[in-house]
RNA sequence: GGUCGCGUAGCUCAGCUGGAUAGAGCAUCUGCCUUCUAAGCAGACGGUCGAAGGUUCGAAUCCUUCCGCGAUCACCA
């Protein structure tokens, strides 16, 4: 039982026992640094119930809980809030009971109920930007944030890999490409086939000035482009399942896939399974034409089928086009119920998709409902504000966009320059410095992505790039390096059993009491889908452990059972960091 | 225009399920490396919490109105 459940119980017993009144809760807060004490009673919404000064209230509850609770050492009110200063054998003994446990602050799957956490999700005609790293980071970090808050996690993504998007970048290869591969041009997949999207772009443009200029309208010419024509061509003939378009579609998505792989690998992110849009755009027709006829739905006179949410307060919405093909809304309908079928222990999905679609989702979850889906109670749609550069916008078309390859290839070489600057790493070996590199400078990108609240908008300056000093991952990663090296050195027995009596350093508290908090911040960080919170956390552990470290000789201590402590402490502080920046997908180096 | 989100120090952000003098980092300035890694520590400077009302013993936090920024309101995805 925790502590603050147990001073709950406490605090109620006093008052009944001193006012005879029953308290329904009692508020606590952690006590402000300037004050003497651990945690802190706020005695005011008592005054509710009990008529009287709140300072002699809290000074007469403050001396039945020094008095009746082992763990409270002494109390001090001020104004209305009562201190409650902890006895340290009360923090050693926690400190031993977590000592030995694994995975502290992680909960083991105990639900039968499973998550799915869709996420990255991109079109297949263009590489990944930074846009898409938010995405990726952000999702891959709530997956594993629920997971280690006891839910089974699937992660998933669904692969736009239909429409007339490709066909553009198809076409384009096929005009201009000679025959280009990745092999020969030495060029990442997604890159290869994002060129020619912007080949595409380029032509098409040139097209329509060329038409404007001989008269035709503006709009017009836009629509009647040759190249458009031909590409809208080429998406009937692979809806048509023509050989030769299909094949070439298959070829350019491969290339696609694999550049892919590659930024997911280097980015720390996977999935365990894959949805492809051309395998689910087909889906959810039979639903909407079953909801019709239980009268979830109506339909117009032109046929098109529609969904009324004016009650909601929100329009109508088309699920049904008149030719009776599938929206996208249909297809979303479709794979939410496919991915149940497939996993039927699904009770739950999380889709991590940006803000622009806040609309579209918030439609989305209320059609499951009426569909009467008891799933479709616990969705949640994962939205996070775009990441614009200080010119604006990204746009893939007009090549504005911070590509993640380079900018993961940036960050590496920023840690690189900056880890030679500080000449800290001989004996490492080539190889070993370029692992290090990688893990401080995605640390950095990662760090600064998550611990801003994701629905914040961000603004990216390429030219400032991100910090590596203060608030940031490697400032956390050096922590925990320090630490290894501590644990190196201290290459004698310092498994001694710890010693209860021992007075604690105010420092050792203030560390112990922001262990405590991890459990906690981790359910909490569950329940609000926010990496931020498991950010912060450790960026205030951390903060902590480097004034303790500033402040207290570690090995040099010449008291045994002290300086065993300080080192054990030190290891589970840096196990909680690992375990935190795991959360976040960001690892951690024994050196840097 | 309707709806949703955001607005806290020069900059980037915490705090927002109401509680004590609003916290960090960056930047600027001051100290601290012959002692466990100075990507660090200690400190200074910096705020009408977008504005005005309201609820409350108490509001950055809740409610209302207004202002600014963004998104969205397609038989596109």
């Amino acid at each position: 039982m925790s502590l603050q459940n147990d001073l709950t119980q406490k605090v109620i017993e006093a008052v009944k026992q001193l006012y005879q009144v029953e308290l329904p809760t009692v508020e606590f807060q952690p006590t402000r640094k300037d004050f003497e004490g651990d945690i802190t009673v706020v005695v005011f919404p008592m005054l509710r119930q009990i008529k009287g000064n709140p300072v002699q209230i809290g000074t007469k509850i403050g001396e039945y809980l020094v008095e009746n609770v082992d763990e409270v050492l002494k109390c001090n009110v001020v104004q209305g809030f009562l201190n409650i200063v902890i006895t340290d054998s009360y923090y050693l003994n926690f400190f031993n009971n977590i000592f030995e446990e694994a995975n502290f602050g992680y909960v083991k799957s105990q639900s039968n109920d499973a998550v799915m956490v869709e996420y990255s999700s991109p079109n297949t005609n263009k590489p990944l930007h930074l846009g898409h790293i938010r995405n990726n980071l952000l999702g891959y970090s709530v997956a594993e944030i629920l997971k280690a808050s006891g839910k089974k996690v699937y992660k998933t993504q669904i692969i736009n890999d239909r429409g007339i998007h490709i066909c553009k970048s198809m076409l384009a290869w096929q005009r201009f490409g000679e025959g280009e591969t990745p092999e020969s041009s030495g060029l990442k997949g997604d890159h290869l086939v994002g060129k020619y999207y912007v080949a595409f772009d380029k032509a098409y443009k040139e097209q329509i000035a060329e038409s404007v200029e001989s008269g035709t309208p503006k709009e017009k010419a836009e629509k009647e482009a040759p190249i458009l024509l031909e590409a809208q061509e080429m998406l009937r003939k692979w809806e048509a399942g023509d050989d030769e378009v299909v094949a070439l579609w298959k070829k350019m998505n491969g290339w696609v896939y694999d550049g892919f792989d590659t930024t997911y690998k280097n980015l720390g992110v996977d999935f365990d399974t894959l949805y492809y849009e051309s395998d689910t755009y087909l889906l959810g027709r039979d639903v909407v034409k079953d909801g019709l006829e239980r009268g979830v739905f109506f339909k117009k006179e032109d046929g098109s089928v529609w969904i009324d949410l004016t009650d909601e307060g929100l329009d109508e919405k088309i699920v049904l086009r008149s030719d009776g093909t599938a929206v996208y809304m249909t297809q979303d309908i479709g794979t939410a119920i496919q991915r149940v079928t497939d996993y039927p222990d699904i009770n739950g999905m999380v889709y991590t998709v940006g803000n622009e679609q806040d609309y579209h989702f918030k439609v989305l979850f209320l059609i499951l409902k009426k569909l009467g889906y008891s799933w479709a109670e616990q969705l949640y749609h994962l939205s996070y504000g775009m990441v614009d550069l200080p010119s604006g916008k990204m746009k893939s078309r007009e090549g504005t966009v911070v590509d993640a390859d380079d900018l993961i290839k940036n960050m590496e070489d920023t840690a690189e320059s900056i880890s030679q600057e500080l000449g800290k790493l001989d004996g490492y070996s080539e190889e070993e410095k370029k692992e290090l590199y990688r893990t401080i400078g995605l640390g950095a990108l990662k760090y600064y992505i998550l611990k801003v609240d994701p629905k914040k908008r961000i603004l990216f300056n390429p030219e400032e790039s991100v910090d590596f000093q203060g608030n940031t991952g490697p400032f956390i990663q050096y922590t925990y390096a320090r630490i290894q090296s501590i644990l190196r050195k201290a290459d004698f027995d310092v498994s001694t059993a710890l010693d209860m009596t021992m007075d604690l350093h105010e420092k050792e508290k203030e560390l112990l009491k922001q262990i405590q908090l991890f459990p906690e911040t981790v359910q909490l960080a569950a329940e609000n889908f926010s990496p931020a919170l498991i950010a912060n956390y450790t960026y205030d552990l951390v903060k902590e452990f480097n004034s303790f470290y500033q402040q207290v000789s570690i090995l040099g201590e010449t008291d045994e059972q002290k300086r065993n402590f300080r080192i054990q402490l030190s290891q589970k502080v840096g196990e909680v960091i690992q375990s935190a920046f795991r959360l976040l997908g960001i690892d951690v180096p024994e050196r840097m």
